[in-house]
DNA sequence: ATCCCGAGGG
DNA sequence: CCCTCTGGAT
């Protein structure tokens, strides 16, 4: 199958069944989503989602970050993923967005990757769902069901990679939505160690499918 | 043992 | 390119 007609349906599917995708990560506001997404790295929204509550109502905002240090900071994210490393980028992010960015949330990928803690997955995150964006984060997710799927070349072994192919093949009005789109499929029917083929509408357009029905025998 | 919306440093 | 960070669920 051409690697469009892939896209095509793979769009269409998601367009028709899940309109208005969204993250999972709790939050009411860009600098909480910008702490959330974070403090994600390899660790479940779930997790994450456990912790910022009580985060937030102590830290509201980046000034009250700032006033802060990476000690206190590691008392409310003990429980997720690297709480050390986060905790001490969460110190600096609150630091530099006060006294380099007024206190506001950047809105290139630039500027967004000098923040602490924030790499260009993260940037684009807050690119795509802040600031709408045509700006693809590939995680873990994404990375993975491009390659099964077939959207993107073997050849794309980097996360850089697979963005650049992904942004070459979808409309870029579609770009955020595809990012949630990938991640949800990933996380609920694609799973890394044990993929769903059995409930998986996109069966007939994958390539893994295609190559697991060659390979197993009945 | 492997995975989870990775990033920083060498 | 590599390595380290390193909690909790499956």
């Amino acid at each position: 199958m051409l690697k469009k007609e892939r896209f095509r349906r793979f769009l269409d599917y998601f367009t028709s069944n899940f309109p208005e995708p969204e993250t999972e990560l709790h939050y009411k506001d860009p600098f909480q989503l910008l702490v959330a997404v974070v403090l994600s790295a390899q660790c479940t929204d779930k997790r994450v989602n456990m912790v910022t509550p009580a985060l937030f109502e102590r830290f509201p905002d980046a000034q009250s970050l700032a006033l802060s240090n990476a000690e206190e900071i590691f008392t409310y994210i003990r429980s997720i993923s690297y709480p050390n490393n986060k905790s001490k980028h969460l110190a600096g992010l609150g630091r530099m967005l006060v006294e380099q960015f007024g206190s506001e949330i950047p809105a290139s990928i630039d500027e967004l990757q000098k923040l602490p803690g924030v790499g260009r997955k993260t940037a684009n995150v807050i690119a795509s769902v802040v600031f709408n964006q045509p700006a693809m984060a590939v995680d873990t997710h994404v990375f993975r069901v491009s390659h099964r799927l077939g959207l993107v070349p073997k050849t794309a072994t980097t996360p850089l990679a697979v963005e650049k192919e992904l942004m070459k093949h979808i409309p870029t009005e579609l770009v955020p939505k595809a990012h949630h789109w990938l991640i949800l499929h990933g996380r609920y029917v694609c799973l890394a160690r044990s993929p769903q083929c059995k409930i998986c509408k996109l069966t007939p357009i994958c390539q893994y499918y295609e190559k697991l029905q060659k390979t197993t025998v009945f």
